[in-house]
DNA sequence: TTTCATTACTGAATCGATTCAGACGATAGT
DNA sequence: ACTATCGTCTGAATCGATTCAGTAATGAAA
């Protein structure tokens, strides 16, 4: 098929370690055979053949990163973060998508494991089971607070970020808070409806409804809307807590644009991840920062102080999510 | 390292072909054998080296992507379109983004050619030089009409989704139109631009103003929003089209939000691209909607059969851009 | 018993780039 | 004149999985 090393080698009269060598150490190659290899190489339409780099190197020169959704801004934006931080080490970054339920998870990191990638990037979709993550392929999390200390973390307290989107409800006077998410099993889900939940507790006669979506979509959220709008204005929840940006924008869509409900007067919307479409919804949409561009970076960050000393104790990056008030709570 | 076949093979006490052909053959194999190697390959924590496999095989299982951005959700859809395709080729997808201007293109292009991708997938930055896209790697352009007969492609007319917009903001009584676009260089921006310019043509009296940013954002399209707020009223347009989707939602936010620009009353805005976002801004905007989804599966399905049969004249699949009229437009 | 299939397995060649010990001249030093 | 040193280049070994010609053993057919 194509040209390989050893046909530019037989073409320009030099042998294949010397092409090699223009190609890696072009020092130690006097500039006239640098060259005629070249010229020989540009005419043969050469191309290095990066598997048998690899196989010869022992690994590659890439690194895996598996997210939940990257249709969702908020990991494309972390995944932006991650490569650039990547390529700035010459390194390029495999995208997966673990799916709602995190079912493809394990599939992509037999994937990578064969590719030989450096590291993965992980959002775990499921509760990590501590020491078993490690896996025979160097790990970092970007998780809670929940990961033990054996594997490098970026982490930003879901638990904490619940808690500040449902207790900024409850300032606001409502009590009947409606919590949507995703597969209740998936970890981010857990954390902020638990962070919800702290926050009920310390007010009496609030009151927790939860809605269960497959999806954290903008499609599931519409639904839920809708659902609300179709409920007997005394069985609605006077707040809902999105679990992401996605359903919020679509609980706006069913409630507030098809069901007519008036957001936030009869009923107050936090969703989750401040995206950037989140300032410019119908009604501007109130949410939990999470910085995604250095989440990305920094995981990119600890993968490699890990890889450059596998002994050293796991570093634990820690980002806190911050509230952003907006009119879709009454800001 | 990890181990090798070679190590599976003399741990279960069986040549390196045999490992080989349980796992790929595993009828040819006696199953208690097949037992016993899957037994060490387990016992080991052996896993395929992909590198050494695919040298072998003289081919990746993997095509290339090439976008403009990912970040767009329109090019997340396109590429969650083409994944879902591949994958049930057993084939995967790797991501590139070639920048705001193209600049990028060419060094995936190359990463791509390393890899030995089947193929790539590309969207194309500034309009194809007819006949070079060749290039030594089976390619399938997501372009407009504006590419030769020799390259497989995915079409969807950018020039009459620029028309439609234009003429429906004219049909609207607009004259005075604004028309924002990215990088007057990428083939999309002059596509639309071009069918925005053939609308104008038909009605006399209406008066085009072009404003170029360097990228398609949201942040970028802020910009223009709140720099139409600055002017004085009548220095203003009365209708801004945009060349996606991210722009208008920014200036729906620099204009209207941060610049209280009543809209669609003094200004009316349509973007391209039709994304989920769309519908839910603060005015739902107006847009041109395309099968994002089914253009990244149809480039597969172009791909392969270009594969299949290489000397077959390539197809071009055409979809259509439709108009989606909301309220930002007056809808 | 001999012959022919069939089944199960072996082991070497192969893919293409890298690396490293060593060959070969040419120049410098003594 | 002889040895060292340096710059330049060669060629074989290597990475790990696949494939294929061929061996060995077993049973069936003659």
């Amino acid at each position: 098929m194509s040209a390989s090393i050893k046909d530019v080698a037989a073409a320009a009269g030099v042998s294949v370690g010397t092409v090699s060598n223009v190609l890696n150490r072009p020092d130690r190659v006097s500039p006239a055979t640098v060259e005629r290899v070249h010229a020989t190489i540009d005419e043969l339409g050469f191309v290095r053949n990066d598997a048998a780099r690899q196989l010869r190197a022992g690994r590659s020169r890439s690194v895996g990163l598996i997210v939940l959704d990257s249709a969702n801004p908020f990991f494309a934006e972390v995944a932006r973060g991650a490569e650039e931080r990547a390529d700035a080490e010459g390194l390029s970054v495999l995208l997966g998508n673990s799916g709602p339920d995190g079912a493809r998870e394990n599939a992509y990191l037999d994937l990578f494991r064969e590719q030989r990638v450096r590291g993965v990037l992980l959002t775990p979709s499921v509760p990590a089971a501590p020491g078993i993550t490690h896996a025979g392929i160097p790990l970092v999390l970007m998780d809670g607070e929940s990961a033990d200390g054996s594997v490098p973390t970026v982490a930003v307290d879901d638990v904490e970020g619940g808690y500040l989107a449902t207790r900024h409800l409850l300032e606001r006077g409502r009590r009947r808070i409606a919590f949507v998410g995703g597969p209740l099993a998936v970890r981010q889900v857990i954390d902020r409806l638990a962070g919800a939940r702290r926050a009920l507790a310390d007010v009496p006669g609030a009151h927790l409804e939860i809605v269960e979506k497959p999806e954290l979509t903008v499609l599931a959220g519409r639904q839920v809307g809708e659902e609300f709008a179709a409920r007997k204005r005394e069985d609605r929840p006077d707040a809902v807590f999105c679990a992401n940006d996605l359903l919020a924008v679509g609980v706006l869509q069913g409630a507030a644009i098809l069901g007519s409900i008036r957001v936030p007067d009869d009923l107050a919307i936090i969703g989750y991840d401040d995206i950037a479409f989140a300032q410019s919804t119908v009604v501007p949409l109130s949410s939990v920062r999470q910085p995604a561009r250095e989440i990305g970076a920094t995981a990119i960050e600890l993968l490699l102080e890990s890889l450059a000393d596998p002994a050293a104790t796991p570093r634990r990056a820690r980002f806190r999510p911050e509230l952003v008030v907006r009119a879709s709570t009454g800001g």
